[in-house]
DNA sequence: GTCTATAGAACGATAGAC
DNA sequence: GTCTATCGTTCTATAGAC
């Protein structure tokens, strides 16, 4: 398994040990669950008592919360401009967003998994917190592909269910990829940004 | 809420009282998480005492396993004919097929989120039996896209990324469908299974 | 920042009566 | 088929030493 990047956020930056064992603690509430996740087994894998993680942590929820939150917030602040900010055309454009989003969804995928299936558990506050960032991230796309449709370079029969299959399609990806397979994360990318630009947005048919 | 329909699975044909505790199970794992959801609670929302779970089934990961071999071996046994069934061209088959996966979908959704979410909680001998047919799934759907590709009815860069594209939209449906919204699950299922069919899959282009 | 020790509650599961 | 009672374990979290 290759290395994980880590995550950037600068929330992180002066607390790296506490980064080290998100890193530790998303692969494990990835592979187990959260709720099947003990303090015991997080302090074992991460090579400390399990008091001590209460050193870096208000608890199992907040480990949660600041996995669920960073990786969202990293998202949007990353990935969404390449909308706006890529070489090209409009299709141009949403090629490279989708491009790079399914590889960071590949490199993020403990954190990004943990995030949609656990997120509930989480205190309501704080999930709102969360899924605001979600909501902008839909309703961003949303909006580039209406413009896009406006002006005649996409084509939908509705601009938020054509946004919802283009995230579907992508967030998919995760359930059935593997690196030991044929394609790689990045093949797998350029193919999946093709089929959602040229052929199911396509205002060309 | 609307009510869900029950599984008609023969399995559970002549003990109806386990399927209605599986009803009531299958919500409370997909709103809590399979391990946040206590034997205690169970109980509770049943209207039974702890004890008498056990007088129908050998523990929680037993009431987990039969939730998903039941809902997975359902899906299998009455969606998957509708490709070969269904009246018309590969293209309107495949149409009704879509159609018909969102709607069961959507329909039992606590079943189906529970399977897809909490399945590597169980021994690996019942995750296999489980994820054998959800492999005949990818491979049928994956097949008879192959064929209308090699007769000119659809078009797509991979067969195999195509189904799991195809999958992808589909499965993501429940994530953001509410029945308060704009469009009934009908309406998304009409608009999905032409998206899927006129757009992602198209030849014409 | 990490440790030992432990509190107090909740966990899955079982025995045996009715 | 459901109950009462309970066993032994594990859980999250804290107090306080180093």
């Amino acid at each position: 398994m290759e290395e994980l990047i880590h995550n950037p956020d600068s929330r992180f930056k002066e607390t790296s040990r506490s980064l080290e064992i998100l890193e530790v603690v998303s692969r494990l509430f990835y592979e187990n669950g959260y709720g099947l996740v003990g303090m015991r087994l997080i302090a074992d894998t991460v090579g400390v008592r399990a008091a001590t993680l209460y050193h870096h942590f208000n608890g199992k929820d907040d480990m949660l919360f600041q996995i669920a939150l960073g990786v969202t917030q990293t998202f949007v602040e990353r990935l969404l401009p390449i909308l706006e900010e890529a070489e090209g055309s409009r299709a141009d454009r949403l090629k490279a967003f989708v491009r790079q989003h399914i590889i960071f969804r590949w490199q993020r995928r403990y954190w990004i998994s943990t995030t949609l299936r656990d997120l509930r558990a989480l205190p309501a506050i704080q999930q709102a917190e969360v899924v605001g960032y979600l909501r902008h991230y839909q309703d961003t796309l949303r909006d580039f592909i209406q413009a896009g449709m406006a002006e005649g370079e996409f084509s939908a029969p509705d601009s938020t269910l054509a946004g919802f299959a283009l995230i579907g399609m992508i967030h998919g990806i995760n359930d059935w990829f593997s690196p030991s397979g044929t394609l790689t994360i990045e093949a797998v990318a350029d193919l999946y940004a093709d089929m959602a630009v040229d052929k199911l947005l396509s205002a060309v048919n």
